[in-house]
DNA sequence: CCAACCATGTAAGCTGTTACATGATTGA
DNA sequence: TCAATCATGTAACAGCTTACATGGTTGG
């Protein structure tokens, strides 16, 4: 057990194998883009590196002068993020974070990706419907119904994106 | 200031107002519905309840003999709770917790809720596709962009819903 | 020269999770 | 009687947020 990376210690080391980069480029990348829903500012961002170096998963080397420390992955941080890549399917935000950094695995990889997410949405969309269709869900007030119902939706999107992304990586693939 | 309450305690002040309850019954509707997403087990529960009963915002009152001790809404809190009903759409899953828990409220202040949403949701939407169409956006390799276009669909979904939602009130509302 | 931004961090506090502990009641 | 479920908790730990602290560099 490579004891507990957090999703941000992934998308941290997503970005730097993508790019060496700074602590503050990394910081940057999270103010500046989509990516800050997985984190935010200094508190977390520079312990969450210092962990990642306890842990020999990624070295700091001052190669030049004003360019401070630029975070590079070890051998062992490279093996640690394939495999993270390729595990199950759970939580909806991790899942999404990790497909955004599949982009160097074949497009056979995503696309089986993209299958277990849509599973895996298929089956949260099933479990709200059984509890839309149950006695308590039934006998819930309106309201309370139409925020489930807001639930599903959300999966159904998930489902749906699901499908037109891999029309999407296919028409790439074929496009060569 | 009433001293922070959490999300979690504002979801248990709404089923304790809508029906006074034990500890181990308020736990077993995050185990059995789609309430869960707003917590868990014990370890989180029986804390904040207990929190909300330092603030004054719950009591228990044993009046009955096997019943244990069903928790109760004290005045304060039912003001707490009100006040927090009617704050601004900030955050997604807490707003739609509160829209859940407005079924007390007059139609006409559901409607405002849901313009409010919509509005948050079409802002959100709005930078997602300014990101998209920026430069940090278009370099970004397919699979990261996809992701965005996930959350894009996301949003778009929340509107969709939103619009839908009021529809649905101003149904039943005329159907009196 | 001064504001803005580069660049890195620390400390306190809050919440939540996991895992464990305990005992009563009830139905098969 | 024995397993399940009712019922309530505690302790350790992890992780994040907020707020603060510090100094260098660079452009107007």
């Amino acid at each position: 057990m490579t004891s507990k990376i957090t999703p941000l210690g992934y998308a941290l080391m997503g970005l730097i194998r993508d790019e060496a980069r700074s602590g503050y480029a990394l910081r940057k990348v999270f103010e500046t883009t989509p990516m800050g829903n997985y984190s935010s500012s200094p508190g977390s961002i520079y312990p969450a590196l210092k962990a990642l170096e306890r842990l020999g998963l990624v070295e700091t080397r001052d190669a030049s002068s004003r360019g401070k420390g630029l975070y590079h992955l070890t051998g062992t941080g490279q093996s640690a993020f394939a495999d993270w890549l390729r595990a199950p399917v759970e939580d909806v935000a991790e899942a999404m974070l990790r497909f955004a950094f599949l982009h160097d695995a074949d497009t056979a990889v995503t696309l089986i990706f993209l299958d277990a997410f849509a599973a895996a949405a298929r089956q949260r969309l099933a479990a709200l419907d059984a509890f839309l269709n149950s006695a308590d869900g039934r006998g819930m007030p309106l309201q309370a119904r139409l925020a489930v119902e807001h639930g599903r939706r959300g999966e159904q999107a998930s489902i749906d994106w699901a499908v037109w992304a891999q029309g999407a990586l296919k028409f790439e693939r074929d496009a060569t």
